[in-house]
DNA sequence: ATAGATATATCGTAACACGATATTATTTCG
DNA sequence: CGAAATAATATCGTGTTACGATATATCTAT
């Protein structure tokens, strides 16, 4: 009981970290004028493995979104000059999403301080992560 | 220029896995019946520091959000017996938030899949948070 | 007792993700 | 080859949610 208890504190507090944490990165993204959002599909885009092709589908699946609201986040994107939607020449059912030279200056100011940001936060986010798996399976 | 690219390589895989995580998360609130918001209301409620006085105003402070979401959150928290708001008799200004039996229950349950599945995920998050931390300052 | 501070509450609004459905392009196979 | 199946993206309407602006209740200090 005592150890359940204790474990939803760590819980609980890892959360606190995360919350913590994504309101800082929505505040960045809100003074550099982006949606949260936005920042996010800019991150997912250019943050890519090596040589993945960049399509609605595939960005869906890593920001667990449905399709079409990719869609929908892509277009206001397009709409902010931030993205660049072309259909894929071989396969003209794939959109590809690229950034635009202005999406890229948002993206890199904004990973600057989320990188600093990190730094900090980083220690007590491993020490919360690192209490949860120690605790009893 | 190539250590940009990295670094942005490595944020992007910190959010993939902070998302899945809260993808998991939301997942199971809905297979226990609850709102993702619910739960987490429930977590920061059990999960406070012992001999906190859980109010408005403090899960406002921890979830990061206006006092007034988390008087609609916890209304309706109520509304559905997962925990109950009075008012505390020394300063009846303030709403004290308790989990019901069942509150209690639902959490218990969502709070150990979420132990074994943050089991899971630990290594990659600590790695990614790990590349950041050592990527150039 | 009253002004000011503190804590919670109410109301209207806008953003966002979703389900259901549609459109366009490609692939399969009879 | 051409129709049906599949795949990828697009459109529309909806419900939830968090917010700003504003209001009410309670306490504190003088």
């Amino acid at each position: 009981m005592t150890t359940e208890r204790d474990d939803i504190q760590h819980l609980a507090k890892f959360r606190r970290e995360i919350r913590r944490f994504l309101q800082f990165s929505e505040q960045a993204a809100a003074a550099t004028g982006l949606q949260p959002q936005q920042h996010q599909l800019l991150l997912q885009i250019a943050g890519a493995p090596n040589g993945t092709q960049v399509t609605i589908g595939y960005i869906a699946e890593v920001m667990v979104l449905r399709h079409h609201t990719v869609v929908e986040l892509s277009k206001r994107c397009e709409a902010a000059d931030l993205v660049r939607r072309t259909h894929d020449p071989d396969d003209r059912r794939c959109v590809v999403l690229e950034l635009t030279a202005q999406g890229q200056r948002a993206l890199h100011q904004l990973s600057d301080v989320h990188s600093q940001q990190l730094r900090e936060l980083a220690p007590s986010l491993i020490l919360a992560l690192t209490q949860i798996r120690n605790s009893k399976p």
